[in-house]
DNA sequence: AATAATTATTGGTACTACCATTAAACCATT
DNA sequence: AATGGTTTAATGGTAGTACCAATAATTATT
C-alpha cells in the first residue's frame, strides 16, 4: 500500500522531453521532422519558454534533436546522433580515470566479439561494402588527404559492427569510435599498404566465416595500431 | 591557411558547461563538490541564469551533476552515474529500431571478452569480491526479496568487469545492466540454486585462469537467462 | 539577370519576479 | 528536557517580457 506518491516529482522540462520521446518512440514524429517553433510550442504545452528550452537542450543532448538557427530553423528530429552518447562516456571516463590503452583494450575485445557475429551472421551485401570500403581507402593511398581517410577507417569499423545487423553493437562501435577520436587526432596513413593487405586477408576469412581466423586477423592489426598509438601518443596526424 | 573561423560558433551554456567539465578534468571540482547556486554563479560568469540553467541541464543529463532543491541544495559533482549513458543509448536504440535480442546478444559478446581479460588480469582481491556476492545470494535464497536478488545478480557482472581493471569495460557494462533493467523487470529467482551452482563453477575456472572454460560456461548461462527472457517478455517479475 | 538591401522567422540571451521545497533555527507546549 | 509546530532563509523551478543574432525568402536596385 503505497499511495501517497510524492507528488510532482517530474519537473516540467522532463515531462515535455518525455513526451517529445514518446511521440518518437510512437512513430508520431520522425527523423527530419520539425517541432513547432519555442514560443509557439511553449503556448500549446502551456509551460515557459524557458522550461521549454530545457527540454529541448536535455534532447539535443540525448542526440535526439537538433536545432538550427534562423528562418526555417528549428528542432529537428535527428537520425540519433551516437556523438551525444561518447560525450557522455569520455566525461565519465575522466571521472573514473580512463586512459586511451583502457579504450583500446576495450575496443579490441569488443570488435573481436563483433568480428565473430558478423562471421556467422554477416550478408553478402554487408561484406560487398566492407570491400568497397577497402577499396576507397586503395585509391586515396597516393593522396595526402588524412582526415579522409581516418574517417573511411573509422567508417571500415562501423561497417563491420552493422554487418552483424545489431544496432547496439553498431552504436557501441561508433560510440568508441567516437571515443578514440576524441582522445587522440588521427593518425592514420603510416603504412597504408599493409592495412589494405590486412584488410584483404581479413575480408577473405570472414566470407569464408572463418570467424577465429579473421578475429585474430584483426587483433593483429589492432595490436599493431595500439602499439603505434602508445608511442606516438602526441595529437599529431602528420 | 583557416586563420578567420567563426568566431563564437559555441552557445554560451556549452562555454559554461565546458568550463565546469575542464574543471572536473582538472581535479579542481570533485565528486561532492558543490557548485555556487545559480544566481551567484550566473553573475560571476558573467551570463543570465537562463544560460546558466541550461549548461546545468547539460551536464544533468551527462551525469556529471545532481541538482538538489531547497536550502543545503544546489548542484553536486556525482561520482559519474551511468543511467545516463544507459537513457541516451535507450532512446538511439529506439530511434534505431532495437529489441532486447539484440541487447542480450550485445551483452553475451562483451561479457565473454570481459571474462577472458578477467581471467588474465584479476587479482585475488576482486574474485574475493565475486565469490562474497554469490555468498550474499546465497544467503537469500530462501527470502522473496527479488529486488534484492537482482540487484545482486547485476552487481555481479559488474564486479566481474571490475575485475579486468578496466574503467571502459566496466562503464559499458554498467550501460548494458541499466539498459536491461529499464527494458524488462528483472525477473531472476527461477532457479536460484541453479545460478549459484553455475557461478561456483565459473569462479573456479576463473581463479586457474581458464579463460575459454570461464567464458563457456558464462555463455552457457546467459544463454539459458537469455531464452528465458525470450519466453516471458512480459514486465512482470512475479 | 545578377546583385544588393530588406524583412520575417526563429533560436539565443538577458532580466525580473515569483513559486515551491528544503533544512535549519526558533518557539511553544507538554 | 523533549517533543512538536512555526518561522525563516537558502535555493532550485517556473513564468513572462524584451531584445539580440543568424538565416532564408523576398524585394528592390543596378
Amino acid at each position: 500500500m503505497d499511495d501517497f506518491a510524492p507528488v510532482r516529482a517530474e519537473r516540467t522540462f522532463e515531462i515535455i522531453a518525455n513526451k517529445v520521446r514518446d511521440q518518437i518512440r510512437d512513430g508520431k514524429l520522425r527523423t527530419g521532422d520539425k517541432l513547432p517553433p519555442e514560443r509557439e510550442m511553449a503556448q500549446q504545452l502551456g509551460t515557459s519558454r524557458n522550461a521549454l528550452r530545457e527540454a529541448l537542450r536535455s534532447l539535443e543532448h540525448a542526440g535526439l534533436i537538433s536545432l538550427h538557427k534562423g528562418a526555417r530553423g528549428g528542432a529537428f528530429i535527428t537520425d540519433g546522433n551516437p556523438s551525444a552518447v561518447a560525450q557522455s562516456m569520455e566525461d565519465l571516463m575522466h571521472l573514473g580515470g580512463s586512459n586511451l590503452a583502457d579504450v583500446t583494450e576495450a575496443r579490441l575485445s569488443i570488435e573481436t566479439a563483433i568480428v565473430a557475429i558478423a562471421a556467422a551472421k554477416g550478408t553478402t551485401t554487408a561484406f560487398d561494402l566492407l570491400d568497397q570500403n577497402i577499396d576507397q581507402v586503395e585509391e586515396l593511398t597516393q593522396a595526402r588527404d588524412m582526415d579522409a581517410k581516418a574517417a573511411l577507417n573509422m567508417e571500415f569499423h562501423v561497417l563491420l559492427a552493422e554487418a552483424t545487423g545489431n544496432p547496439v553493437l553498431v552504436l557501441m562501435m561508433r560510440t568508441l569510435m567516437d571515443l578514440l577520436r576524441s582522445v587522440h587526432r588521427p593518425i592514420t596513413a603510416e603504412d597504408t599498404a599493409d592495412i589494405i593487405k590486412s584488410r584483404r586477408r581479413f575480408m577473405q576469412l570472414l566470407r569464408n566465416r572463418e570467424a577465429a581466423e579473421a578475429a585474430a586477423e584483426m587483433k593483429d592489426h589492432l595490436s599493431r595500431l595500439h602499439d603505434l598509438f602508445s608511442r606516438t601518443e602526441m595529437p599529431d596526424s602528420g
